[in-house]
DNA sequence: TCTGGGGTCCTTCTCCCT
DNA sequence: TCTGAGGGAGAAGGACCC
């Protein structure tokens, strides 16, 4: 039964790894600002406003990014710091309701149907909501309100960037009919194409396909998702609880791997990266699954099963092995993944201890840096956020402090071994670029966009 | 465009049991 | 004892999201 009231709000921070970065690196505001893997195979995570207007996007190669927008800063993501601000940005919601439903780290539905705002009064809750998200975190959000999870959050997109947006029962149809089908959530690359194969283009054009033809096009449960979507009918509560289902981790080489040894070499420190998520939940796994992608793109997953849930390391990293055994690798591979299913809650402190014995696994100090909010567009691959700055540390826009200089972030090193360096913060505002050496140089933690250091 | 990483959900297939 | 149907569970792959 769906409220007749827009009561539901979805808050959306803008190009959100991007404006973090801005927000405390005061120099780049205004400017192209691109976050993700500056390595032969990574990918923009985030891209500011400003170099989305040269036709940069996310998921885009680096390599692409950067010839369409050379003049543009590239740095690598710094989870803690987005969880920092993606809690000042919940925190806006939650002074508001208990009711919040985090959908990613920078996105969120809550309930407000306990106001009652009269009838042109939801503009200016909405209006309130951003401001005080703002506010607290000092980056840009949007908010969309509806009746439901479905125009709530297409509101919010449409309200982007830095805008409200609250669409009123009596005009959803007006707002939802001339949307393209794409823009609805579950409706990808492929069945947009199925879609158009049929003449269906935009919301108005799916409203008129019988269920039958839907489900026959897309199968099952899409086809009836597709089918409500475009009536409009979507009832879905927001709801606080999110319950686990796998935890993994899979790893990106920057050449091939060739043959069997090779890769079953990475099996350790991989399923290390996998358990470091999966002790974050206080779980154990009963399925193990192996993901190996070839050079080609083809991929290819086996899993093993085993007769109770586990979170010994050993028993884990030994069930991926068995699981690779499963994989012919006579090709190059290019990714290899370890994912845990079949999740329960038990042996924490078992798995902490495993965790500090198992030789392969990467520092235990690791999962205590990666927030508890997961950043599906950041890498698993912790960077140490402490202790004097080596070569291997000094990846663009990395945090650093001087002794007599302050704190500052990593511009790039130099020729001649020194560190460009430029020293600013939010608290700051922008400041000097000066070249330093590089055992003047400390990694710290990022701060939050309170000041605090993000640990 | 040439494609990261962490997830969820769905579909299809196979195996096993009744 | 054999055979086929049907259901459940698990495995594998794919589409999709951010």
């Amino acid at each position: 039964m769906l409220r007749g009231q827009p009561s539901i709000a979805h808050l959306d921070a803008d190009a959100f790894f991007a404006s973090v970065e801005q927000h405390q690196k005061p120099s780049l505001k205004g400017r192209p600002v691109l976050v993700g893997g500056s390595g032969p195979r990574g990918v923009v995570a985030a891209a500011s406003y400003e170099a989305r207007a040269f036709g940069v996007r996310s998921a885009m190669s680096m390599a692409l990014a950067r010839r369409k927008c050379p003049q543009a800063t590239v740095l690598v993501p710094r989870p803690a710091a987005y969880s920092a601000y993606s809690a000042a940005v919940m925190a806006a919601l939650r002074e508001r309701t208990e009711l919040v439903e985090p959908l990613s780290i920078d996105e969120a539905f809550a309930d407000l149907g306990h106001l009652s705002p009269g009838p042109d009064g939801w503009t200016r809750v909405a209006a309130d909501l951003r401001a005080r998200a703002v506010e607290l975190s000092g980056v840009p959000v949007s908010v969309g309100m509806g009746r439901s999870k479905l125009v709530a959050k297409l509101a919010s997109a449409a309200a982007k960037p830095a805008g409200v947006l609250v669409v009123a029962p009596d005009g959803e149809d007006r707002f939802l009919l001339p949307l393209p089908v794409r823009s609805l959530w579950g409706v990808g690359p492929v069945s947009a194409e199925r879609l158009e194969r049929i003449g269906v283009r935009t919301v108005e054009d799916l409203r008129t396909q019988p269920l039958d033809t839907l489900v026959a096009l897309v199968g099952d449960a899409a086809g009836t998702n597709l089918y409500r979507v475009a009536r409009g009918w979507d009832d879905r509560p927001v709801t606080v609880q999110r319950e686990r289902k796998s935890a993994g981790a899979e790893r990106t080489f920057d050449s091939d791997l060739y043959g069997r040894a090779q890769v079953a070499a990475q099996i350790p420190a991989v399923t290390a990266q996998a358990m470091a998520r999966l002790s974050r939940r206080a779980a154990a796994a009963r399925t193990v699954t192996v993901k190996v992608r070839f050079a080609d793109f083809t991929t290819v997953s086996r899993s093993v099963t085993l007769s109770s849930p586990s979170s010994d390391s050993r028993v884990l990293t030994d069930a991926a092995r068995r699981a690779l055994d499963l994989v012919e690798t006579d090709a190059p591979v290019r990714l290899l993944g370890v994912s845990f299913h079949g999740l329960s809650e038990h042996a924490q402190l078992a798995l902490d201890i495993q965790l500090d014995d198992e030789p392969d696994a990467p520092q235990a100090s690791h999962a205590s840096e990666e927030p508890d909010v997961d950043e599906p567009a950041a890498p698993s691959r912790a960077r140490r956020t402490h202790g004097s700055l080596r070569e291997q540390d000094c990846a663009p826009g990395v945090d650093l402090e001087h002794p007599r200089y302050g704190r500052g972030w990593l511009v790039r090193v130099r020729d001649d071994g020194r560190v460009a360096v430029r020293f600013e913060t939010a608290a700051t505002g922008p400041g000097r670029q000066l070249n330093v050496e590089m055992d003047e140089l400390q990694l710290v933690a990022p701060l939050g966009p309170d000041g605090a250091p993000a640990t």
